[in-house]
RNA sequence: GGAGAGAUGGCAGAGUGGUUUAAUGCACCGGUCUUGAAAACCGGCGAGGGUUAGUAGCCCUUCAAGAGUUCGAAUCUCUUUCUCUCCGCCA
């Protein structure tokens, strides 16, 4: 969410710079509720004001045993002016809100414009991709072969397509590199480890921004209606984790905030059939180790790069080929002033595929849910800026580890990395 | 799941229809005093919003959340959420 006075007396600044995300901010219908809101808003207060002081007065002249009738009649219609006034106040403020609630976070200056994945900018690469003297399979392949440690066939049975059964060496191999991930992290970055709920509140989602616009995105307990009181699944560790500072004012001192945690993650995956339908590149249930950090707003776009370090390091200590894209604007997610996607070297498509999304949302996510700090003893509250990142998605780096460590006879050698969490195997066979 | 008790500012805690404009204490901030500190004393001290050139003043909202009764609600009524105690069940 915007800041709303900013919004109001830079309308056509923001409008500007909405429209390089191809986001249409309609300028005259926000200028005249805006309006409409200051004209109900004085004359309501007003006459709360009337109310509360003629009340009073009533009170005083009760306790000193004077007739309170002439005072009766002068607050007679009193509330039934005020009802009327409150229930146009309302109806602009709704309206507004509402629109509020569905503008996308501003684009940092430093974001390229552009309208597509195609303006996105090519960072830097890490690693080459390794030349195969044979011919490569992909995972599906691979992980059927290993004695079915990847079995889709039986996820359909037991849920749908866009499931995964995995097994054996292969599931071993998937927890492996959820430890390995959450070890580096609190380890060596200086993560503080979580463990959340994985179903969550209403509130929780919009204090994200994953409501009110993309319900649909996600599999809900019960239909999310403008009063139920159902519960969702999370998307993202963001969710629970980012919300956790949801209503609170840090310290000064406490800041940074950085958190790890490891959850399933559920996306309805609505509007994507077709796409990435074979293999676990796109599941309605995957794991994922989250990266979230809390930040003093002047400290958010350096937050934005050591974070974007740390997801890389995964990449790098697992020995593959990556590459860092910038999001253009039109690429952007909804709450993000900036991302950094990492994208993995997949073998068997012959090209890089996201595997990690990094972004800073300055203070979107932080005014929604109201997730502050006080910069001085005594001083006024400010928003905070989070951030978050994928530090990595576990069923995609399978998909790397199996893809780009394997070797002729259809064995998948282990990187060293990760033999410890694997019993000190080298291979998986 | 059953029975009961609760939810008030950073914390503790008073308040059961009208000088409550939420008392008081602790913590915190400023001052007096002091070589300095402590103590004592004096003053200040929740959050959100509107108006405005304004971090000034004035005003509105806020006592778990929502609805209701009333000229007036922290206080009365209803609903919801959460917490605690006991019982049952369960990993």
């Amino acid at each position: 969410m915007l800041d709303s006075k900013y919004l109001r007396s830079e309308l056509a600044e923001t409008a500007a710079r909405q429209a390089t995300r191809g986001f249409v901010l309609d300028v005259e219908k926000i200028s005249a509720l805006e309006e409409q809101r200051r004209e109900l808003q004085v004359a309501t207060q007003e006459l709360q004001n009337q109310r509360n002081s003629k009340s009073k007065a009533i009170g005083q002249a009760k306790a000193r045993g004077e007739d309170i009738a002439p005072l009766l009649a002068e607050v007679d219609g009193l509330g039934a002016e005020l009802d009327r006034a409150k229930i146009q106040l309302d109806a602009v403020l709704a309206e507004l809100d509402a629109i509020a609630a569905t503008i996308p976070n501003l684009p940092d200056l430093s974001v390229p414009v552009g309208s597509d994945e195609h303006g996105n900018v090519e960072v830097r690469r890490v690693g080459s991709p390794r030349q195969f003297d044979f011919e490569v399979k992909d995972h599906v392949a691979l992980g059927e072969a290993l004695d079915k440690g990847l079995d889709f066939e039986s996820a359909v049975k037991i849920a749908g397509s866009r499931f995964v059964v995995m097994k054996g060496q292969i599931a071993r191999l998937h927890r492996a590199l959820t430890q390995f991930m959450l070890d580096l992290h609190t380890e060596q970055h200086g993560y503080t480890e979580m463990y959340v709920p994985y179903l969550v509140n209403k509130d929780s989602l919009y204090g994200t921004g994953q409501l009110p616009k993309f319900g649909a995105d996600l599999f809900h307990t019960q239909p999310a209606t403008e009063e139920g009181v159902g519960m969702s699944l999370i998307p993202t560790a963001e969710v629970p984790v980012t919300n956790l500072a949801r209503d609170r004012i840090y310290d000064l001192t406490e800041l940074p905030v950085k958190m790890t945690a490891h959850t399933p993650c559920f996306r309805s995956e609505a509007g994507s059939y077709g796409r990435d339908t074979r293999g676990l590149i796109r599941q309605h249930q995957f794991d994922k180790v989250e990266l979230v950090q809390l930040v003093h707003p002047s400290q958010s776009m350096a937050a934005l790069e050591a974070l974007t370090g740390h997801a890389e390091k995964v990449l790098q200590l697992l020995e593959l080929p990556y590459r860092v894209m910038l999001l253009c604007t039109g690429d952007m997610g909804f709450g993000s002033c900036k991302t950094y996607d990492l994208e993995v070297w997949l073998p068997a498509q012959n090209t890089y595929r996201e595997i990690s999304s990094c972004s800073n949302m300055g203070d979107f996510q932080a005014r929604r849910m109201q997730a502050r700090f006080r910069p001085e003893e005594g001083k006024k509250p400010e928003l905070l800026h989070t951030l978050n990142g994928s530090g990595l998605a576990v069923g995609r780096t399978l998909v790397a580890i199996l893809e780009n460590f394997q070797q002729a006879d259809g064995s998948v050698a282990i990187p060293a990395a990760l033999q410890p969490y694997m019993g000190g195997k080298t291979v998986i066979a």
